[in-house]
DNA sequence: AGAACACTCAATAGATTGATTGATAAAGCT
DNA sequence: AGCTTTATCAATCAATCTATTGAGTGTTCT
């Protein structure tokens, strides 16, 4: 009984920071948030909500923990809270894209839709790069890109790519890759660049099986 | 202006899974059904929610998409999705339980982020205590008050902490203490008060150190 | 000190959600 | 066919959530 009290207690838990995020008022306050500290003027003006309204909001995110006040002058910045909570956005994405992409295949016969999520094969990939149709984007820590990476690709690691967004050539399709076919670092890269509406996709093979497959590789910067 | 429409109705899709999470009884559920395929009834059973209500909940989490029915003779068996939906539980859990942590070492939420929770030691109390130079704070409930607490201390539940702020003796600085090291009472009443402007200090001991301790303890209101 | 600013708080009305009840539908049994 | 089991649906009421309004708090500037 106890052990079911503390399983209910911590279920409470994790539900109130899921209704937190069931708005999307509050995952676009959320949104702006992580990109850097906001004051709540500056994210009514982003959203489009009244700034009671986001002050109303932005409370909600603070008792739930995913956000954090500090004040600046007469202004009141929030920030995001540390702790994994892009990682949560991550997989929230992920999953609405996988049910996306299930519902449309029944609708339409089209493979592609759920090609898109699953990944793109190196033999496509090969074809793609071949007609440069694709921007390549190594999301690795630069030291590891340094070491090896695929020829063409662009480096940005996973904790810059928020800011640098701008910086990436959009007018192809992006895949993505780092250093396995489930490392972290790309699926919440995807998972990052399709919220911003870029069409992204992952490539199934990292790095370490690209060069074990005997593929040509850059080093350096 | 396209990209914010298309944006935003995504994020209307994560909020509706998002709030489909946000509830206890559909987090049992779905932990429940995780472990196989399960009938109404026997979801009923485990929940310990009336049948009707099981229903319902399991439409709801039909509608977004997190569960499959599938009929077997006269029941029908609810099955998880497929899709990285115990990923998102696993992130989801995650967070929480950063969350705590974080809630038990530092002050998550203090305004000014480079105050830290000074300790301070039993000894130094007791000399502190001598020369009546502190206001000693007990912020648990009344009942453990009463049942022991170090001597000369005043009882303010951490409740009525904010409304009772005006009877604290604010000359001298200010020790909370409760149950041990990390009892989250006394974190949350240092948090409260330095947000305040009263210079306060945590005990690095709880009551119950305290008195393993040997040290006198009075009882009684 | 007083005015302007940025934000929060409290109160409200309208919409949404949750649990309960009783009625309905679908499958199997006799 | 009738009857039982199993699950859903429809209707209800209380509780909660959202956005708006206007008042109140703390900070800076003059």
């Amino acid at each position: 009984m106890d052990i079911e009290r503390a399983q209910l207690a911590l279920l409470t838990e994790l539900a109130e920071i899921a209704r937190t995020l069931g708005s999307p008022q509050r995952l676009m306050l959320l949104q702006h948030v992580s990109q850097g500290a906001r004051s709540v003027e500056r994210l009514a003006e982003l959203t489009g909500l009244s700034v009671a309204n986001t002050s109303q909001h932005l409370q909600h995110l603070k008792r739930s923990g995913l956000v954090v006040p500090r004040r600046d002058g007469k202004r009141i910045l929030y920030d995001l809270a540390s702790g994994p909570i892009n990682e949560l956005l991550a997989a929230l994405t992920y999953l609405a894209e996988h049910r996306r992409a299930e519902i449309q295949s029944v609708i339409s016969d089209s493979v592609n839709q759920t090609e898109r999520l699953e990944g793109i094969s190196r033999e496509e990939l090969l074809e793609r790069l071949r007609d440069s149709s694709v921007t390549l984007l190594d999301v690795r820590p630069r030291e590891e890109f340094a070491m090896g990476h695929l020829p063409g690709a662009i480096n940005i690691p996973l904790e810059e790519l928020e800011e640098r967004l701008s910086t990436l050539p959009v007018e192809h399709e992006v895949i993505a890759y780092c250093r396995g076919p489930h490392c972290v670092l790309s699926v919440n890269a995807v998972a990052l660049l399709r919220r911003k509406g870029i069409r992204t996709r992952l490539l199934n093979a990292g790095f370490p099986d690209w060069k074990a497959a005997g593929l040509s590789v850059e080093t350096g910067a």
